[in-house]
DNA sequence: CAGTTCTATGTAATCGATTACATCAGCCTG
DNA sequence: CAGGCTGATGTAATCGATTACATAGAACTG
């Protein structure tokens, strides 16, 4: 601690007491202008910092909320912290974030340090134990875990399926891959199970391989799918970055999109529309989700209220772009 | 605030001391045994959460280190943030980020308001008098502004121009195009100074387009270069995201790359090795420079030493893959 | 067994800022 | 001019956890 200058230590350089001097700092208009200037001056001459954690203990308000995700350096999840810190900035929050992936000892030290009011939560995948034994208020955003027991917010994962199914059903195509997330994320069940739904409710040829949400996951894929006997003419992948991944990687082995296959993504990430082609997509309202789950935590934190239980589910929305095009036949 | 139960509750419930409770929370080896399961017993059904604040106060410790960047949806940042992230959790100090855009008074409210120890700056185009008032340690990181007379970490940028330029020399391309970043960026005006003195140090023949870092500046770029009379064979782009835009945008108008012109991107975005085609550009080592950045800050916090006025440079690398050829001759 | 050491626990000071309440000077009013 | 009012400032309690120091009892030693 560098900062060893007190309130105290500018009152004495000022020649008041310590009450003038946080009045002062904190409502001006209440001191004599003079006496307001002598405190000023002795704020710089001092180099007078203040103290938060006395400040933050006498006021007794919420100061920080934590956000917690898998990946921070994951592309998905900047858009959405952005939001919320939107949001906390307003209510005078500051926002913390830590990668949940740090080790569960480490988390646990994190969220019990006491220096945040609230979560949310960006990653289904911790132990539930863990979790429900957090007494302070959390939110799921996106991802999630029935275990946790917790409220929450995300977009309709299967129903999102259903609607890039119907998509590529209604451009002619009967035979789909589908280019699953990985194995143990609750998103890719979600997401492969509305896959399954769908594509059997219209009775297609359904065709699922295990990939990931990763552009090295889409590139795999692609070798997959071309080296099919009877390759499917359109691809749902799991997040756009696979999508991403597929689509160079068929690009390379010879194969061009939507001539040789459709290709439809997950996420609509800010370079989707960008691409080459431009993708077809699922579109996440990131920066709506963000800020929908911040307002929910940070209202429960300010006027003390319970968070409640309620969970709430966005309806999906498909982008069509230059990815997607109907089966010539 | 919700959390109403003090250490005294605890205390009370579970019929000792609160230096006993405090004990048997953060030692636990010097209560007793039958005691330490009684104070554990009673915080489970008190439910007491400690309180930060106060915890903090009396530790006297630094608590946390805040990131300020221009832009928290842009993913050239997330990396460096993980990164910071990292070293931070292992120091016990939290992680507080904002946007430096969110406006002066919000941005001072944030740095003064105490909660921070120290501060990462990742936006050169801040008022130098607010940040010159700031009395806490600051590290410049990666954008810069000498008016801050700050001590800082970044990759030598006008240095990285000239080794894009050699390589696109050696490709024998005489007539080059730079799509720079916004007039107002240090970045642009480094990055841009290094292109300009390369080009005439080699006496070739340079033209330079007000650009940007974005996918919209690259494709708007990529018209002026296909409406030029003698159209540059090569062109470095100010940023990834700007070579994207340039390059799609390119496609959409029928030339390709590297058939038709040779394009140099900056910074290496995880997705510029997957683009089609991959690109050449010049590697930033985000997680280093986040890294290094936070250990500096870090340390001196830890132990109270000034930071130091050091400015430290990185050697630029260039990466070099498929999105530029030799000019045919 | 008196004296010493050790272990477990309690008492109370402490961290630094805020603010209710007290005080005081100056001014106004009838 | 006494009494009341206003505005500026000071005094001291307060927020909640930690920990130096004190204490009491148990265990050990010669």
């Amino acid at each position: 601690m560098s900062n060893r200058v007190r309130i105290a230590d500018v009152a004495a350089a000022a020649g008041v007491s310590t009450a003038t001097v946080s009045r002062a700092l904190s409502s001006p208009g209440v001191v004599g202008a003079e006496t307001r200037e002598r405190v000023m001056a002795a704020v710089l001459a001092t180099g007078y910092r203040i103290n938060g954690a006395a400040r933050d203990l006498r006021m007794q308000q919420p100061r920080a909320i934590l956000v917690l995700a898998p990946n921070l350096a994951n592309t998905f999840f900047s858009r959405i912290i952005a939001a919320i810190q939107d949001v906390a900035r307003q209510a005078g929050l500051a926002v913390q974030i830590s990668d949940s992936r740090a080790g569960t000892e480490v988390l646990e030290a994190i969220v019990q340090s006491g220096r945040a009011d609230g979560i949310l939560l960006l990653d289904g995948a911790l132990p539930p134990d863990m979790v429900r034994n957090w007494t302070l208020p959390v939110m799921q955003l996106c991802e999630w875990n029935d275990g946790y027991a917790l409220p929450g917010l995300r977009i309709d994962n299967s129903a999102a399926a259903r609607v890039a199914v119907d998509h590529l059903a209604d451009l002619g195509h009967g035979h789909i891959l589908h280019v699953a997330g990985p194995p143990e994320n609750v998103l890719s069940h979600m997401r492969q199970a509305g896959f399954d739904a769908a594509m059997s409710a219209r009775q297609l040829s359904a065709v699922v391989h295990d990939g990931g949400f990763t552009i090295a996951a889409g590139a795999a894929a692609a070798h997959v799918w071309a080296d099919m006997a009877e390759r499917p003419t359109a691809v749902f992948t799991a997040s756009d970055e696979c999508a991403f991944g597929f689509i160079s990687e068929c690009y390379r082995l010879g194969f061009r999109v939507p001539r040789d296959v459709s290709v439809i993504g997950f996420d609509d990430v800010d370079f989707a529309g960008h691409f080459i082609p431009p993708l077809t997509t699922i579109h996440q309202p990131r920066a709506r989700l963000g800020r929908k789950a911040a307002e929910r935590l940070v209202g429960a934190l300010l006027n003390g209220a319970p968070l409640g239980t309620g969970y709430e589910l966005i309806p999906p929305h498909l982008v069509v772009r230059e990815s997607t095009a109907a089966l010539p036949r």
